[in-house]
DNA sequence: CGTTCGCTTGAATGTGTTCAAAAGAGGTGG
DNA sequence: CCACCTCTTTTGAACACATTCAAGCGAACG
């Protein structure tokens, strides 16, 4: 169920009612593959925190491609907006938990929300590099690395995500990605194991080739 | 002197020093075409507000290759860094004024610096999907709209950057950035007055391009 | 065992790049 | 004021890279 352009899901389907207490200030939602977190257009009036599982965050323009903005994984803050609604959508990818802060109970300018957004601002700006100044190999390669970062530099690990995600958030079309990830098999810069299993062989070579 | 990738000058030669009272607190500094106001490597401890003229927020790739994140006009904040070192490049656009204020002399959370991140993120958040996702023509028309709007919605603009500069934020070549205005001017959405004079003709139809 | 879905591979096409040259614009000096 | 120079921009033709369309493969599931 990860090809859910057209079949998007309503929002908190699944969501855990907030419990009395600290939960009442902070509730965590569950959510499935491919279900709607927030969607464009809708009041922006919370500030969200990935619990476990991961996050799409992305927009759909008029001739129906996809571009994804950014992908939120365990501990990220994600849907701070400059304006009162949200511009982008944002989707669970596989079981994913998310807490949820309104905004009016949370100073707006609280530390841990600015740095917040500042990492999200600076990872955008890296992404505009790649998407921008990098070739399709150079980006397949930059991104396993981001991956790789992300789940603590580990040199094997599993995508959270489809091909068609990996392609729209690098700008490319899935069978760019598929033969950028053949290449870099047949270079020796990695091993894949399935679909999802990412294995870095030459992480010295990765990088020099995204810089 | 707009071809300064290489030829890039030295740090504030025209420096204002401050003055006492309100100014020490935020020394305006005038800057010439090209040069630097603050490069990638740098101790990030200010933030700047563009004054008058313009600046380019870039970055320079290994293979030569140029990625321009932003343009900065009058009353827009930048220099805003989750680390503690630029990551970036900033260079004046023209005769630059800009208002440098220490980050310890100013509470980081405040709630303007805050705003101004938010827009900063925003802007690099919508300029990923043009460069994701527009093809050549559409990225240039979405330019035009952006300086439009960035000028007050005006109809008829001077460009206050080179070819060289819109290429490389629109992650183009020169080439296909003077194509795509010809282009432009041949489907009669735009009218072009010197190498720098633009004219939007056809408002709605450069809407239209672009989503 | 057959179907479906996601991924990979192949061939043709198209869009933007590269290299090269010409045309304009702006500035200086005679 | 015009000629000349330099730098930017435009235009042209060949090329490269990613896309598109189409088919084949493999794993998961009923």
């Amino acid at each position: 169920m990860n090809t859910s352009i057209s079949a998007s899901w309503g929002r908190h389907i699944n969501a855990i009612p907030p419990q009395s207490g600290e939960a009442a200030l902070a509730p965590t939602s569950s959510f499935v593959d491919g279900q709607c977190i927030y969607s464009c257009g809708e009041r922006a009036d919370q500030v969200y925190r990935v619990e476990f599982g991961a996050v799409r965050v992305y927009r759909l323009l008029a001739n129906g491609r996809r571009q994804i903005l950014a992908f939120h994984f365990g501990g990220d803050w994600f849907g701070l907006q400059s304006r009162d609604r949200h511009s982008l959508n944002a989707e669970a990818i596989g079981v994913t938990g998310v807490r949820c802060i309104g905004l009016q109970e949370e100073p707006l300018c609280r530390p841990a929300l600015f740095s917040a957004v500042l990492e999200n601002f600076s990872a955008a700006q890296e992404h505009q590099l790649v998407i921008g100044r990098q070739s399709a190999i150079e980006r397949v390669a930059a991104f396993l690395l981001e991956m790789s970062e992300r789940s603590g530099y580990s040199r094997r690990f599993e995508l959270s995500m489809s091909r068609v995600d990996v392609a729209d958030y690098l700008a490319l079309t899935i069978e760019t990605v598929s033969r950028s990830l053949t290449k870099l098999k047949h270079r020796g810069f990695i091993e894949l194991h399935g679909a999802r299993g990412i294995e870095l062989v030459g992480y010295r070579g990765l990088q020099n080739l995204c810089l």
